[in-house]
DNA sequence: CATGAATGAGTTTTCATTCAT
DNA sequence: TATGAATGAAAACTCATTCAT
């Protein structure tokens, strides 16, 4: 059990860091020593930093996807579901602060914008398949406006994001109704 | 007029290199001989590569400001108000993709959250007070969502930078048309 | 039997990695893995890398030792006896490409120096004994030049060692008519 | 006069840590204090360590040819001038013993062999130009053994880089007969 | 005996900043 | 004022060797 222990603490070391410093904050030694290993155990597990940040990311975008899958039901009706995601999104940033300025740093990157591209033109077979299969279908069903997906992720993404910074930065302290309420004028923005 | 000159050459240089590489693929060196000036020179104008960006970041802002204000009329209805602030920040963007793609670089980075802090709580004198004073004003007149400031700012933005980023890294190809559209969608997400 | 076994493993690694990408090319745990060995294995074998390092070449030198004596016979005259040795020499070479391309990363190195000095002042029980008993011959009875060892020595292995290195770079290919040419007019060189 | 002469101080530093301790026996950091400059410094003469080592190689190059052509005539016949090339070049190296050490590390390097193929194959407009057009010319008047260049190139070399080594470890210590007589031997070596 | 994860000193290179000219 | 050579601290990464299992 110590093998997995070590990757453990160089990942969380790693978020810890990239997410409070960025990436230029986040030198290889310093990384090591919060995980309190030697600079170079590090490369025993992961081949150089890109790698290590990239698989990183993979591990948390992994755990939004399920945390998203919770709950969500194709049974339910298209708001409801829409609502869900939105909500339990939010919800996942603001317990998640680490994470979500990870996300930040990483998509503000080199590597953040190839990622974006797969996401966007839907080529990877990646996550973010339910908020396009979800969007797709309110366009055809014609419950969405008719928009370009790029559009419609602006308008749900966009102060989703928005909102879930500024609660981590302490700009706005978001309880439960105001989630609500974000997500519901995030709805009112692409709802034909 | 020599002096000016040189100054305006290394925010220039600055400009093109951080928005193109970002801070790390803007060494002082190469900012130097894209402008013409030696190294040593930037030194005279700039205190050092903070500085430099952090002014750069405030004549970026100061021109956005007076291209919003162009046209910009207290006499016009609140809602043409807001398409018009909408629109024509979205027309500088796509104009200026340099402009855009160093804010972007510039609000991802310890200086960013700062000048963020500033903007939304009004503490500054700085630019974004056009903003705040309508959506304050659509508050209080009850046009728009009872919501705090920062969340309708981020109904705002997040869609508006959001779909700019996604046309000038080439994504969607935005027109008249859905530009317009764009805009619309944000008012109704904020709008009562 | 499985102990020398594996040393023979990892000799035979140490062996072709050192030969093909020199001392830098072939870290402790690339030979290991070669050998298909733990990296830790190699250390009860060999202190530490410079005494596998000696050792190996030791091996190989014996092993040239060996194939000069097959059909060497005091019995023959001088010079043929000489040109036994030079194109026996060549032909080692060429048949082990290994071999010479690991003795010359070996004789350029700080560990060929000495080793160089024990064969030509003859202090070691060395190898090129057979060598220098022929060549000491020859000056005694007056059939090779009135040369130190050293010249005499050189005069010999110089060409012998450059040809076989143009040989195994392919800038010349050798054959049986070429090698006798070569040893003949190594011999025009040292002969009296 | 203060470039040239940091420069100078680089390269100086650098022939003398190499040839003494290897390429891996010189890192930057030591070039730098042997040349009394700041590590960093050195980044501004050569790109990196393998243009140092390189532009070294070629600096020794062209002083080892000046060195060849004094007192070089082609009035003079074959052999004297053939004579003239080898005392020379024994000379140079015994006068410059950390030369010679360079280019044997040099050559025994990845540099070395594509630099080598260069020179046989006659490839370069290089310096070895002397060397070829004389043997050429040998072989062609019927003075030299009918070789191919690169077997008599190791005829004469191998013998003077061999003795230039013993003589610079103090295995012989070679004066003017000897120089003399090693050069006739190589001429027995390759003459017809 | 064998393993292979862990170590950490050591290597090359970059770059913001200074200062003599 | 302007220059640009010089600085040196800091970064990513390698690898011989050790030692608990």
């Amino acid at each position: 059990m110590s093998k997995p222990d070590k990757r453990d603490e160089i990942v969380r070391a790693a978020l810890e860091l990239i997410a409070e410093n960025g990436f230029h904050g986040a030198p290889m030694a310093l990384i090591a020593e919060h995980a309190n290993v030697a600079a170079g155990t590090i490369y025993r597990y992961f081949e150089n930093k890109d790698v290590l940040i990239t698989e990183l990311y993979r591990d948390i975008e992994k755990n939004i996807m399920e945390a998203l899958q919770e709950g969500y039901s194709l049974e339910k009706p298209f708001r409801e579901r829409f609502l869900h995601l939105g909500t339990e999104l939010l919800h996942h940033f603001i317990r998640n602060p680490l994470v979500f300025r990870y996300l930040e740093q990483f998509h503000n990157s080199p590597y953040g914008v190839a990622v974006r591209r797969d996401k966007i033109l839907g080529t990877s077979t990646s996550d973010c398949n339910v908020f396009r299969e979800l969007f797709q279908l309110g366009i055809t069903q014609q419950i969405l406006k008719d928009l370009p997906l790029v559009i419609l992720f602006a308008l749900f993404f966009g102060p989703v994001l928005s909102v879930a910074r500024d609660h981590i930065l302490g700009f706005v302290e978001l309880d439960e109704a105001l989630i609500h309420q974000t997500i519901e004028a995030c709805w009112d923005g692409i709802k034909r």
